[in-house]
DNA sequence: GATCTAGGTTCGTTTGTTGAACTGACTCGA
DNA sequence: TCGAGTCAGTTCAACAAACGAACCTAGATC
């Protein structure tokens, strides 16, 4: 009697609910994208149980999102760094920052933002269809199942 | 000794990741955004036991994202329905959903995807800056606390 | 009066999180 | 050579959350 797992449903909502609905993940990502690589940089930036990270960095290794480096031998110590697939999260970092930022604060808004780092200028991401470059439409879309061509 | 709570810290990732830290909730909005709105519509459809689905619901509507209406009296029955602040949060979703297409299936993708409902065209959401319309680069940006200016 | 519907609640078991202490391999300074 | 420090973890007991199944309530229908 595990708790469900949503890694192998056929949704993308699903499977990547069941990366990041892993209590601390999100935030260990963050750190990880603020320039954080090792272990203890981790956990004092967090003050999570130091098993719980261990946990979730190991998971993260396993989904390919980090990768497991020895920065050093005699004694070998490990750093870890944010793969081109870890990197790609970004984006659902950046939505959840935009949303949180629009709905979880009072009207001042948060005591943080992101701005571009050559410019100075405010960076506010936004969810477009590729496209044709508009903000989504929830009214507007569907899930449509994909057809495949027959394998042969 | 509860589970860490993410809800007052100042950082807009964290608010965001208490709220769908809980397993089940951002399936349970996947399904709000397909259209179900009863208690039972939303528990057979996802299968999960009904004690964690009023607990989400309660926190979905307590948030905000979610509003209880009775739909008939005698015996009065109510429904869940999407607010403003829930149909914004398509946008975090919909990142999930592009990032979880891209990277958590085979290089077949994902047997759905989303379309446009009146063109029947493919849509695939991204990430941008809002002000200049370019993807974003985690590279280039910063997070920099707020100057306000003084309350008076 | 028995069954059905819809929206839950209750309960015992299992799994996950927490906080604190501990381990192991090695370095550094006295 | 002894003790303290560094870093990346592991171990453990107490507590919280998720699980699955059964139960409850109010009214409608057979």
């Amino acid at each position: 009697m595990r708790r469900t797992r949503f890694d192998d449903w056929p949704c993308p909502i699903a499977r990547t609910t069941d990366l990041i609905g892993d209590w601390w993940t999100p935030l260990v990502l963050r750190e990880a994208f603020s320039g954080r690589r090792r272990f203890d940089e981790f956990q004092e930036a967090l003050d999570l149980p130091r098993a719980v990270l261990a946990a979730r960095l190991k998971r993260l290794c396993d989904e390919g999102l980090l990768e497991r480096l020895a920065y050093q031998q005699a004694p070998v110590r490990y750093e870890y760094r944010l793969t081109e697939k870890g990197r790609a999260f970004w984006d659902v970092l950046a939505a959840m920052w935009r949303w949180g930022s629009d709905w979880l604060f009072d009207a001042d808004g948060p005591p943080v933002q992101l701005v571009d780092r050559a410019s100075g200028e405010r960076v506010l991401p936004r969810v477009v269809d590729e496209r044709t470059g508009a903000p989504l439409d929830v009214r507007t879309l569907r899930v449509s199942r994909v057809r495949r061509t027959p394998a042969g």
